[in-house]
DNA sequence: CTGTTAGCGCATTCAC
DNA sequence: GTGAATGCGCTAACAG
């Protein structure tokens, strides 16, 4: 007659802290193991005296269900989060938001770094080893064949911040041609009249929309001297650059819109420091986003606001709608935008 | 006679897409489910050609291994990650260079916000659910409580950017007595003879070590014309309620020495906007941290500059160093800063 | 509502 | 070096 279990030994030495399991509480608690299972599900029928029996048998023995075990035939609590711009502040709000909010809903976060030279395809499948419940994208710069990667999964996917007009993948996003639009306003309401758009990394849904927005708000009312110039990544330095070579040309703007609010602080810096130029007098300058740097006495730049809480909720609303009932149909969600006047912009007449 | 596995039907709707699993691979390829196993398993001895089959089969049925099924029994090749501090932009690169320190061991990060109302044994026993492999807290505001929580595990756990005296669990960080002895010599060599600190959070080694260290080295250095004020935590707001508050008093200092670099900005945007105060020839500024912001032309603000991608190494080495041997005793790695002289104190004489 | 039982997908003893 | 069998910790049928 053996016993497989190790025997505790005399001298009590730690060798690897034994996990307790549910068998181990059902014994202890004198019910059945699903007893226990359920009694750390909450949505499975089970009456409060044994829930509570369970309760106080897994709180003796310091109990702790294992996530991997739970994840492996049912849901795994994970979501993962994709994310490539590690150098746009922007970033870390939403970082903080969106963990959060998964927290709140008993999940936890799995982030996922997308390096510039891994495979975005990669990248989702990889995640996908995990058995997350679903995923978020949280990423500006993410080429469109990221959509792609995620049609081909069946998990739930959401992605943040970009508009696609593929309808087979939940997006949410603010109204990046309402942005434009409203910056064109903004600018020649305070009285510029050729104003330049810093475009942001190529190919982004945000960028492009934010272009057309302002050029063509442009044009309706009249204005027909506006420039743009490629800006490159979203950041700092890349605001900063453009905005030189721009002003290198010819023609130089009595105006400069960004493609996003990093990008403005950069060219703000570039417009005073380097080229000498005052603001918002000479030149008046706006972004995208109101990261919290822009309303600091530093650069209190003008902006276009996107609501990043009402869209953090959206995101994780939709992804935990699709996760609890999968055939719900993709949904495209786009919320408005707001202009915020501050220094970097003359007032108007 | 039954079959438990579901049969195709004629209708083949993907209800579900069927996770292509080991069994599957192994019929395919005509070998044992431990072959496959082993293929997948670096460190697992098979015959090359055996692998290569196996690898082969597995491509063609697109097979991706279950990282949670496998996590149950060894390693989940997880990594938590503890945070707090989703305000300081300082911790934006930081979470950058770790996944991607992480990712590149081939294994992810589980990102756990602790936020203020969450208790951190809590956070510490969450995280352990999922059988992460190791833990790494990158937070400069958590208590000393958290030590605690972590010794009770046994999960490879290492600290970044605290220091402890407790030697019972790994700690990496920079040297702040250091920081703060620099900071003295800076600002005494360029000439200001009244400095005052800012603390941050209080019951942070960093914060207190910085500053004790600050502290002493004026002493040394003969200079007894000094001040401290409560900061608060690290923050724009804090930096710049905390420089409003000290120049209300009578002692107004000529130096401000600010417990991080995202305080200092606050502060330095105190000085030149509401105290209308010139930076760097009234007051004299530094930080600590060197965050990307320092070197913005809008602030320009000298600094310690602390090894960070070095400290992220070191940590992380550590970590796995752990992981790999358990019984490895705790280390304390301790890095040196440095000064970064910008344009927010004067060139010494 | 509760207990029994059979897997989930994989790693790992053992034999061979 | 390889294959067969057992079990990881838990959930999900299925009976009672």
């Amino acid at each position: 007659m053996t016993f497989s279990k190790p025997v505790s030994t005399v001298d009590s030495t730690p060798v690897k802290k034994r996990k307790v399991t549910v068998v181990e509480v059902a014994e202890a608690a004198g019910v059945s193991v699903s007893a226990v299972s359920r009694a750390f599900n909450p949505e499975a029928s089970i009456s409060r005296p044994l829930r509570e029996k369970v309760f106080k048998a897994a709180a003796s023995l310091n109990y702790k269900p294992n996530r991997l075990a739970r994840g492996i035939k049912s849901r795994s609590s994970l979501v993962g989060i994709l994310m490539t711009d590690f150098n746009n502040p922007f970033y870390l709000p939403i970082l903080n938001s969106f963990t959060t909010e998964i927290q709140r809903r008993n999940c936890h976060s799995l982030l996922i770094n997308v390096n510039s030279d891994m495979d975005i395809q990669e990248a989702v499948e990889l995640v996908m080893e995990y058995n997350v419940d679903g995923l978020i994208i949280t990423s500006a710069s993410l080429p469109e064949q990221l959509v792609e990667a995620c049609k081909s999964q069946d998990t739930p996917v959401v992605i943040f911040g970009r508009d696609s007009h593929e309808n087979s993948v939940t997006v949410v996003s603010c109204d990046n041609v309402l942005a434009g639009r409203m910056a064109a306003d903004m600018l020649l309401d305070a009285g510029y009249d050729r104003p330049a758009f810093v475009a942001g990394p190529i190919g982004t849904s945000a960028t492009v929309d934010r272009q057309r927005g302002f050029i063509s708000r442009l044009m309706e009312r009249g204005c027909n001297q506006w420039q743009v110039v490629e800006g490159g990544e979203f950041s700092y330095d890349a605001g900063y650059d453009a905005t030189l070579r721009i002003f290198k040309g010819t023609e130089r703007p009595d105006a400069m819109f960004y493609a996003d609010d990093i990008m403005a602080c950069g060219g703000m810096d570039a417009l005073r420091y380097e080229l000498n130029v005052k603001i918002p007098d000479d030149v008046g300058v706006i972004g995208v986003d109101d990261i919290r740097l822009a309303k600091s006495r530093s650069y209190d730049l003008s902006t276009i606001r996107q609501p990043n809480d009402q869209m953090i909720l959206s995101s994780i609303d939709a992804l935990f709608q699709h996760i609890a009932d999968p055939n719900l149909p993709a949904q495209s969600i786009t919320l408005p935008c707001e202009p915020v006047v501050r220094g970097s912009t003359k007032k108007g007449r």
